[in-house]
DNA sequence: GTTCTATTATACCGAACGGTATAATGTTTG
DNA sequence: CAAACATTATACCGTTCGGTATAATAGAAC
């Protein structure tokens, strides 16, 4: 009987889990294939080195992540909607794939020259610069964004990681409901529109 | 001529600056006693461990900040003035040692077992809880944060790290300004006194 | 059944890891 | 000057690191 492709999948799914709770440098090639019962060879022969796992795995799902944002980005001029639908595709995300989240919270704060943070850059300034066009786009149908859109941007970035964060260590969905995206729209557009 | 203590403070300041850029576990003992200018057995001599080395610089710096944070939280009754010590101490620390809250940030984000995670935690709780005590206290003098306290300390950290975060990545200064504070404040007061 | 190809297991590599035993230093104290 | 001390350098420990050479295995095609 034949594995085929599971080993790879099994690697794949391992080397998130074990990335988003040890970090990248925490975590051994030898953990890696311990866990998905497989040996280093198999684990070279998919992805070539530990970085290439590392590589396929934000492929994967960051991939994924940001073409939920561009989706949701498809009528800036309404800021009460995307700002929805930004919210709901994080809190979906984070439901969904946690590890996937917690991996990306990790290196998006890394300023160094990590290796691991070098290879998420290329996604987290993707990320960044769909929600900073948003606020960009929203300061022309609100004049009263205008001046704020760097702000706005941080702001929204940093209250919905914080959110999540919350979320993850409590395990409480409660926390990522929509409810708590109605809020939060409300107490941010609020202070915007004054 | 003696070197005295001068060598443990060049090994934390190293060891601050290494573990910030590329995280506790991209950096090897090695690459500390090379960057301070001296051999592994002087800081094993002072630190014990890679562990502990951590934990010094972690009681030096995340000390300082906890207790200023303190201080600001004096008069917890008063929101407006207490939303701006917090966040000027924030503003403040990052300024003067850039280093140290990038280290924080990189800390703050991780969920898992890591060890360097798990010395910092201690600190992470502790100010956590700095944080969320004011909004319990604001919301028995100003009622419409009743209910919101727990979005309103999420909202409030992840904003100003998010904040501190492009100021560590960009260097501009005016990014954490004090009119940055007012307008945060406003936008920030504005969502809640509605 | 044999050849071909893709995948896996065994066993191992040199280098780097965190950490240390030993002893030589220089400085302080008597 | 000599004893006591804190600090430092030399040299090395066993282990683990990322990565690989080699070959056994299994299924598919003929």
């Amino acid at each position: 009987m034949t594995d085929n492709k599971d080993n790879k999948q099994e690697l794949l799914r391992c080397g998130l889990r074990l990335f988003s709770s040890r970090g990248f440098d925490g975590v051994s090639t030898a953990d890696i294939v311990s866990a998905a019962g497989v040996t280093k060879p198999t684990m070279y022969h998919y992805f070539g080195s530990k970085e290439g796992l590392l590589e396929e795995i934000l492929h994967n799902h960051y991939g994924n992540f940001i073409s939920e944002l561009e989706n949701a980005a498809s009528l800036p001029e309404d800021i009460a909607l995307t700002f929805f639908r930004f919210a709901k595709v994080c809190f979906d995300t984070a439901r969904r794939s946690p590890e996937f989240f917690m991996l990306r919270a990790g290196l998006m704060m890394r300023v160094g020259q990590d290796t691991a943070y070098l290879a998420a850059k290329p996604y987290i300034d993707r990320e960044s610069a769909i929600i900073k066009q948003f606020f960009d786009t929203a300061a022309s149908h609100a004049g009263n964004i205008k001046g704020k859109e760097t702000m706005c941007t941080l702001s929204f970035v940093g209250t919905i990681n914080a959110t999540i964060s919350a979320y993850l260590q409590s395990g409480d969905e409660s926390i990522i409901s929509d409810e708590t995206i109605y809020k939060l729209r409300q107490q941010f557009l609020y202070g915007i529109y004054s």
